[in-house]
DNA sequence: AAATGTTATGCAATCGAATACAATAAAATA
DNA sequence: TATTTTATTGTATTCGATTGCATAACATTT
């Protein structure tokens, strides 16, 4: 049975005061055995839940934390978000999730919950909107960045250093004998995109080959854009031997092309990726990809918020994760077949 | 700036009642033009933001709808969420989302949300929990099923008609000329993989095909499992020339079996999936698969959870979305190559 | 036995916004 | 002008749980 009966209800049934039944219900060893199990037996007799909103009304916490991610379709969050979850509800934490859509609007409207106190604190798994705003809210509200990331930014940050994997991608483009490399970059609005792209630009320089600006090609993160772009790619006169793509669901875009091109991957164009997704080691050629820790990267910024929550303040606030090449099919460097 | 402030302070600012402050909020025409003017300078000035909880705390409405999904790392569930939030932001509600884990405990613990009024109303696209208490919550609080369903259960809900759409599947097999075709099913547990594998048996039958027991294998909703069930069909004295899978996910497992046993698909094994995942149009081959209107679902379930949460009652409680047959490469049914 | 300490419980204030009701001023009507 | 109606604003209560403080009951020490 199921009756709405507030904690009055209970303990008049318990013949107690709300004081007590509070009690019972948070700090139980603050109450006698006797009373403690009389309040009890009420309380599952009825079923009683306590008002979660009156509770965090009264104590001014919520327990509940917002993550806003920049897309909710991108595969890639998915991993990420389980780790805060866990690491939250660990916690006694919940997670309320909120889809920016890749709208720097919608993820300043989040922000909002803050300031109406409806979350206890914040992980931005983007960071588009506003970098004033952005700071004025860290500095009053727990809030932590994973995956984006802003330079220059005093708040803590979890995420990998894209630039150097991006490097560590193209050299290893570079290594297996490649000059002519390329790079679809994602939207430029985007540091991950700004970052990557350097790490590439890093690369081929520090090997003394020059890059050609229509080897950088800005993509859409999506399968169609990359694909367009690839085309255009190989519409080139010179079209490159290989690319380094933003993401592992671009990268696949990329391969259709060159495959609708009539062209092989990796023989005539060796592709790798980015984030190494489920769908990399199972698609066909499977896909060369930088291996991010996306459940680690959710649960240590989970960690570090809950600090913030409990009024630690960091010493160290940049938490660099290890990412790692995993080299596939789509590179050419090896033959072997993975199977699952 | 950030100041936490409160509506007396506006109030004092603005040299009237909070009651003045609270009615330009809520109802602005119910002040004269001069005070609410005087009133929105102040909360603009000082970006006063009203505190939540406390609204809610008094007006029991928290504004805030629950959406619990089996599993958030299927791609099947973004574009139904997407469905939902927009039509809970068009009505000024926000969505919290829970992620079962494919865990009817962790299901049933999220319905507590609603005992302790944490939010209005609930959209459940997993119904794995007792159904006993289901029934019970749906009713005392708004509750709306979607994608999946319980039987006899008389709660409102928005699917497809996932009996019919297997059907259909299977005699897009059959009509190919199949009869050797097997069924790789989701778990048990699950009403759609009952629903789809009685869609499959009442193809065959009534095309008069005896169902080889050994066609049908029960997989876990994951790749790895159904490429297992494949080889194990593939590994039969006779092994089935067509195969129609519970998911798209699924299906590219049992696909990529087949090419691993140096098998073509579809011409050693026709395979058809279920969903219309985005990847579906882009592996290759490309999937034939059953369209699931996805967004819509979304949007529908959420359109009837407002009717309810408004306290209007239904008097149509199951709606049945259409569905639709799309036929690709991986059924053999056409060589047309579609390049996205 | 008196004084003191300990434990268990209750009383009553409190959190911040919404709102029923009252009060007042201004406008409309008789 | 007196009276009623309407518009605007304020006063004070309320929502349900938590918690500081007071008190009562009991145990321990001197």
């Amino acid at each position: 049975m199921v009756i709405k009966m507030k904690m009055s209800d209970v303990a008049k049934l318990a013949n107690v005061s709300t004081a007590t039944v509070s009690r019972v219900l948070s700090q139980p060893e603050k109450v006698s055995k006797d009373t403690r199990e009389k309040v009890m037996k009420v309380i599952k007799e009825f079923n009683y839940q306590p008002h979660m909103v009156a509770r965090q009304f009264r104590t001014k916490e919520t327990k509940t934390i917002l993550v806003v991610v920049p897309d909710i379709t991108d595969a890639f969050f998915s991993e990420v978000l389980r780790g805060i979850e866990h690491m939250a509800v660990r916690n006694g934490y919940q997670v309320i999730l909120g889809d920016a859509e890749n709208d720097p609007k919608r993820e300043k409207e989040y922000t909002n919950l803050l300031l109406q106190r409806q979350a206890d604190g914040m992980v931005l798994l983007t960071a588009r909107m506003d970098q004033q705003d952005l700071e004025n809210i860290s500095n009053h509200f727990p809030m932590v960045l994973a995956c984006e990331y802003i330079d220059g930014l005093d708040v803590p940050t979890v995420s990998i250093d894209n630039i150097s994997s991006a490097r560590k991608a193209t050299e290893h483009l570079i290594h297996l004998g490649h000059t002519k490399i390329a790079h679809i970059t994602g939207p430029m609005n985007v540091v991950l995109s700004r970052d990557r792209l350097k790490g590439y630009q890093q690369a081929m320089l520090s090997h003394d080959i020059t890059i050609n600006p229509a080897y950088i090609q800005e993509s859409e993160v999506s399968f169609e854009s990359s694909y367009d772009q690839m085309m255009k790619l190989l519409a080139l006169e010179t079209p490159p031997t290989a690319v380094f793509v933003f993401n592992d669901e671009m990268a696949i875009g990329a391969i259709k092309a060159v495959k609708d091109s009539g062209l092989n991957v990796p023989k005539d164009v060796a592709v790798v990726g980015f984030d190494n997704l489920k769908m990399s080691s199972i698609y066909e050629p499977n896909i060369t990809t930088i291996h991010q820790p996306k459940y680690e990267i959710g649960s240590k910024a989970m960690e570090l918020l809950l600090k913030l929550i409990n009024g630690e303040t960091l010493q160290k606030k940049r938490f660099v994760l290890n990412d790692k090449l995993v080299v596939r099919e789509s590179s050419g460097a090896n033959n072997k077949k993975v199977t699952p």
